[in-house]
DNA sequence: GCTCTAATTTTGACACTGTCAAGTTTCGCT
DNA sequence: AGCGAAACTTGACAGTGTCAAAATTAGAGC
């Protein structure tokens, strides 16, 4: 069609603001996306990107989004993955998987549940959706857990969910807060936290 | 002495400016932490605290500091204040009190925990050493804990103490980045966190 | 093919930020 | 009284997010 040298109009800025703005985090961190060096790296004026995110926080929200949609595709897979384990090896790898998706996207985990847009900026409505949506999966998973007693049903399934996942959360921001930096540590850390959680 | 409308060398500018940043984060969090602002409310010119905090970064690592002091001084005191509960009791109700002071002073803990200082800036020595140390109080207790067959001894007492505390810290952080609101729901979700952690 | 409108992009500007370099003022000691 | 050091100030710079007004272009209707 159209593309080549046109610099105006070029094809559609939205996606590929999005994708350098994942890169240029994934590089530097959160701190290391702005508005200014963004349009640059995309070869557009300062504030080009503000036609099609509102705001810096519209642009956050978005890789945020997309990030959970990776992250639920991951581990959404993993039963049909491992067919062969049951509930409770299961429940360690999905454990695994997750601190895994957090290390190794770093900064988008960050975003995701981070400060930077949950209590200082305001989360898009659809990534609200997308991000209850993920978290209620997770209470269903417990529910599951709970019914084959794996795991404690003195509590309500949603307290057990709040818990296990705060547990689970609380290990990954370790590691993305720089208070533990290996990987390694953060996995067997993982390993004795979901053996504590589960039912002996 | 000296004192009155000198203007210059004014007591000692240090301490004005430990209190008014503490004041200043609490007012409005970290990001309301300005040397700019930090300076016009302590009364002075804009680089003056720079004679007294080489850095920003070293004012935040002063601040974290003194959060240390605070919290320890308030769990450090409990089993006296409490001599009637029994290392179980005992546990929950350090959870809660770490719980109640996260939340309390929310902006504190999160310079004492957050990357601000740990990923993106450099930890002062001194709030090294302090964090250290009350990190491995808490392993102490893990140890004692293991030994009166309260926690899990399948694990080496660093882990468990890793995992135990990321659990709590897990969901300080919920609460302090804005992700779940309610500190009620927070201190239940402490206790349902308590004794799925604890043998029974 | 031409024109008009709406979408898209740019330039200029503003108020902020942290911090450096150079100058000014004051304290404490001899 | 005078001097060196400590405390403090002013001016400046590069960087930030974002708004308003201007410029440019694409695509539709004739």
């Amino acid at each position: 069609m159209k593309s080549s040298k046109t610099n105006y109009h070029h094809g559609d800025l939205p996606k590929v603001l999005l994708q350098t703005a994942t890169q240029l985090i994934a590089e530097g961190g959160i701190e290391a996306l702005t508005m200014r060096k963004l349009a640059e790296r995309s070869n557009v004026s300062r504030t080009a990107p503000y036609h099609h995110y509102k705001d810096k926080n519209e642009l956050l929200c978005a890789i945020a989004e997309q990030g959970f949609y990776q992250q639920d595709q991951v581990l959404l897979n993993l039963p049909s993955r491992y067919p062969e384990l049951d509930s409770r090896e299961l429940f360690e790898k999905y454990v695994l998987a997750y601190i895994h998706y957090a290390y190794e996207h770093q900064e988008t985990y960050d975003l995701m549940f981070g400060k930077e847009i949950w209590k200082l900026g305001e989360p898009t409505d659809s990534l609200q959706q997308v991000s209850k949506a993920s978290f209620r999966c997770w209470v269903e998973w417990i529910e599951q857990l709970q019914n084959q007693q794996i795991i404690t049903a003195e509590h309500s399934a949603l307290r057990v969910a709040q818990a296990s996942w705060g547990t689970l959360h609380g290990l990954c921001r370790l590691l993305i807060d720089g208070i533990y930096l290996n990987p390694d540590d953060l996995e067997e850390m993982g390993r004795t936290a979901v053996s504590m959680l589960l039912n002996r």
